[in-house]
DNA sequence: CCCAAAAGCTAACAGCATTAGCTCAGGGCC
DNA sequence: GGCCCTGAGCTAATGCTGTTAGCTTTTGGG
């Protein structure tokens, strides 16, 4: 540490987020970012191993706002609830950032920060279905369940997949009531 | 039409699929199909506007080949039976082909061609989902729903993104019975 | 039999990621 | 307090993209 930087890893992750945002996940290149940043291209090499890693980055950081964002939202709450709110919660950040959801890594498995952040954010899912009390692969089942809904929902929601977005809140909330009788359905 | 073309736009798509299928969705490159369908690269702008068309055609491809599947497996059947049978062809399709659901655009709005295939497609859903007599907005509500289920599972689990695929068949069987229970619930 | 249309070609260019090697500032250490 | 060495940032260069311009050559229609 002989020199104090001017750039750091994480500032260089923040400006390729606000590329995402600005302009869609595809205007994410290490030429903008270093535009973004003052600094010439090759210079990021000192902080990013390459744009693959970047975009690796860039997906751990989704992954911790989103995981840190459910946690506070479902804070003491329980049941029914938790639920609702965590799902509700979900949709909102995706609305919240529309071109962003198209960078979340879908395969938290090849790199260690991925597979660490995806775990956490599992564990806020099942805690929020602890009060169910399912136990083993029941659990599981039901956290799946959980991801491919709000997943699935978010991805086409982002991606402009419904025609119309008319009554999109309709079909949420049925979604959100589909889940939660069959919860309590098959206790 | 005064030279019969060794090459068409249907062939250079050939190609590009046969691309995304070997080495994922990001090897589909204007020089890899150049390569593949032994032509100089710049030939193919004879038969393809961009790359970004190419994306476009193959997109359309995917819709139109999971449509006709679908319609045949659907063919004779209704209610329960026919639903389970569409979602189980939806998920076999996507794991015959795992790289393949990348390419598949959920923004079928831009395009014409994708525009067409996709309203073919809701109206095999919807077809699908006649035997329950929907009407109006509840019709639409349905289709979303199953859309949501069925493309949330697929595209998580073509990206890896269910940490060990024990069990998947069960986590899958699970959804299309919380599915078909809700479906009946609401009449 | 000619000719125009169109498929394929080569040459060229701009933008990208990435590598190699340099410069030079500043903190650790005596 | 002055040296050194670590490391951030730079420039130059390479190879791969997509894309455009303009030429060559084949061939079906008149």
């Amino acid at each position: 540490m002989a020199v104090r930087p001017r750039l750091t890893t994480a500032k260089v992750v923040d400006a390729a987020l606000e590329l995402v945002d600005e302009h869609g996940v595809d205007a994410l290149t290490l030429a903008a970012v270093a535009a973004r940043t003052g600094v010439a291209t090759p210079s990021l090499y000192k902080h990013v191993a390459s744009l693959g890693e970047l975009r690796g980055l860039v997906g751990v950081r989704l992954i911790e706002e989103m995981t840190a964002r459910f946690t506070d939202a479902v804070l003491g709450l329980s049941g029914d609830e938790a639920v609702r709110v965590l799902m509700h919660s979900y949709r909102a950040y995706v609305q919240e950032h529309p071109k962003r959801y198209t960078a979340m890594p879908m395969d938290p498995l090849h790199d260690e920060l991925q597979r660490a952040a995806g775990l956490k954010f599992m564990e806020v899912l099942l805690a929020t279905l602890r009060s169910y009390g399912l136990e083993g692969s029941d659990a599981i089942h039901a956290t799946r369940r959980l991801r491919v809904i709000v997943h699935g929902f978010a991805s086409i929601e982002s991606g402009g997949g419904f025609g119309l977005p008319e009554g999109l809140d309709d079909t949420y909330d049925q979604l959100v009531r589909m889940y939660l009788t069959d919860l309590r359905g098959q206790s």
